[in-house]
DNA sequence: GTCAAAAGTCTATTTTTTAGACCACAAGAG
DNA sequence: CTCTTGTGGTCTAAAAAATAGACTTTTGAC
């Protein structure tokens, strides 16, 4: 129990600082949408559907930064944008999807245990 | 190309439900701490140091509620409340531990390209 | 007596997100 | 010709969320 013991997550930690990007709640969705391949800008957002233009626009540009995805813009008129997966992106596919499946196998226990935890504090009310 | 494709995420679909909740900047670092073992609220947040009180407060919470960690009151005083992972919590770090690593090995790659991207575009201004 | 610590809550300020208008241009309908 | 639709976004204003910091209550140390 000295010092050794934990704070593995300072704030410039390499894990913290790309699970930050990853963290919030539309670069996964956007992930998982062109993991089916390539998609246009409007593609995405019917793909995803509740997601504003605008963070559709900012998350693409941070997962083109961090590499996750290609943009290729072709100059026609009308403009055509289109978002693929890197080598990156496809290899994060990969523990993303163990997440997911974990999220698909143990959501019934979570949404019961949200419940469970209603009812408590009602009961206490 | 019919229905079929893709839209595995509209808003209530499970993985969604899960994901968004541990999506937060702080729920996995909360997870992580408390993978080393059972700690009190300030302990957790001298762990890791730049959470607000109302934060961390929060997000326990939602986590508690969740089922991930449980929540023991001793009815001292000053009171004292210890955080511990839950057996669900527990088998969260598997998926959890897979995507850290992945975020190991690969920084580097991100890294690399956002200082790309930085000089990319500064050559375009 | 004074100060710190416990585990939060409350409020005010700042940041982020959302909703929605707007842009230039072209193709197709009528 | 005009009207509408679609392209990939950006801009602004309003709503939601996060942060910082004071406050609470009781005990033990000094």
């Amino acid at each position: 129990m000295t010092a050794e013991t934990a704070a593995p997550c300072l704030e410039q930690c390499p894990i913290r600082n790309v699970l930050d990007r990853i963290g919030g709640q539309w670069s996964l969705l956007i992930i998982e949408a062109l993991a089916g391949g390539t998609l246009r800008f409007n593609e995405l957002r019917r793909e995803i559907d509740d997601i504003s233009r605008q963070m559709l626009s900012r998350n693409l540009k941070l997962l083109e930064q961090d590499g996750f995805v290609a943009r290729k813009l072709y100059p026609e008129v009308p403009p055509r944008v289109e978002y693929t997966l890197t080598p990156l992106g496809h290899s994060f596919l990969v523990p993303m999807g163990e997440l997911i499946h974990w999220a698909d196998e143990h959501h019934h226990v979570i949404l019961a245990s949200r419940l469970d935890y209603q009812q408590r504090s009602e009961s206490n009310a």
